[in-house]
DNA sequence: TTCATACTTCGACCGTAACCGAAGCATCTT
DNA sequence: AAGATGCTTCGGTTACGGTCGAAGTATGAA
């Protein structure tokens, strides 16, 4: 009866519509200072200064001073992973809050999903290594073959240097606009960083939003061809 | 801003200590009746009944009838991922409810997780696999080798049958008692389902222990030597 | 039919936590 | 030094949700 881990605690945190605002904005992967993040949640300074002292002492939320900012990020990639989980099977029982997938086009055609590209080009990336033999899929497991290492590594990604033993190559993250999954882990997040760094793309400034520059699109399409 | 799965839905309904107990105590993976999970939350049937049905709704719990009783179960695998996830998370962040790990030590020794074997018997077992290579570990993606193929087989599990697209074979999940990974998915489900069927083991009654004989653990101790 | 068991619904109580205004620090600017 | 900005702390209000007793429904037993 009182054993174990206090799965209350966790759940109450991501419980509360003002701190699952801020949470889900900082699925954007970038560090928000408080005052953006109460506006992210839609409440004042005090409430939100009061919730996020809550999410770091229950080790969601990791801040950094600077100057007279206070930037907060989430804590580490396992409470990222947590959160796309939560939103997966959330997004699997139909708990939407506003209808099927975002009203924004372009977050519905790429988004980041805290490092990672989401949306539908996160699916078609995917679902494109996996077709081409690429990535294996298994059910839910991802693993990366021989044939996919060599391509990437055309492409200038040493997937070699990707190899971690805290966070997988690669990992499967249920996409909640498209109900189908994407490519996480720290592949899915060179890969965003490349598209980025080339100039394929940039994000947008007021969310989620990938955009992608018409040539950037043009190659990522040629790249990564629907099945 | 109100795009998106509703996290906070599912997070509330993870938040409340009863509703936590009470979704602990399926973690067995038996059906169990409104008033038996009463009894485990420490509420009247009442209060229990209020918060099965909002975990019902929510998609997390099923019910079925049976006479004048109502089983409630975990409603799918996937309910049971997360919040094996939600208890891993839980435990990396020190967050536990009594102190470290289960106070009684068949408990920590061996129990059910879901429907695989955890405590310090369900790592030893994974590192084995790992150990000898038929398992192979990537951070924390499992793929089975085809080494491994052929020993389940010997044992009289056939790993093909358990091949599904809606569960994968091998998963990682955090054992909150060790500290480190276990084996779930199917093949975690078969190899405890195995121990049972063969005698090797019996769940105890009150808790989710696993309790071994003498002979079964001899067998299985000689299996999975420690590393 | 009558009684017992298993569970749900209703109604009322109560505690907690979300919320904001105001005041208090800390840091940067001028 | 004085003002501005970013954030936290304090105090008080309010609302929501967890709780249980009592009554109501359904199934099974006598």
């Amino acid at each position: 009866m009182k054993e174990g881990p206090d799965i209350a605690r966790i759940g109450m945190l991501f419980g509360d519509p003002a701190r699952a605002n801020m949470l889900t904005a900082l699925m954007g992967g970038q560090a928000l200072t408080a005052t953006e993040l109460a506006q992210a949640a839609g409440v004042t300074v005090q409430t939100a200064s009061s919730h996020l002292s809550k999410l770091e002492d229950g080790g969601i939320l990791a801040q950094r001073k600077q100057g007279r900012h206070r930037y907060f990020t989430l804590a580490d990639a396992a409470a990222g992973t947590l959160l796309e989980n939560i939103m997966g099977f959330a997004a699997s029982r139909g708990h939407l809050r506003h209808r099927p997938g975002p009203k924004d086009p372009a977050l519905r055609k790429a988004r980041v999903c805290y490092d990672h590209l989401a949306g539908d080009y996160g699916v078609r990336m995917l679902d494109s290594f996996v077709a081409r033999g690429a990535i294996e899929s298994d059910g839910e497991n991802l693993t990366m073959t021989e044939d996919g290492r060599a391509e990437l590594g055309t492409l200038g990604i040493d997937v070699a240097s990707l190899t971690s033993n805290r966070r997988p190559l690669c990992k499967s993250c249920l996409d909640w606009s498209e109900r189908r999954s994407h490519l996480a882990g720290t592949l899915g997040k060179a890969l965003l960083a490349h598209f980025l760094e080339n100039g394929w793309a940039r994000r947008s400034e007021e969310s989620r939003a990938v955009l992608f520059t018409p040539d950037g699109e043009r190659k990522f399409l040629s790249l990564f061809p629907a099945g």
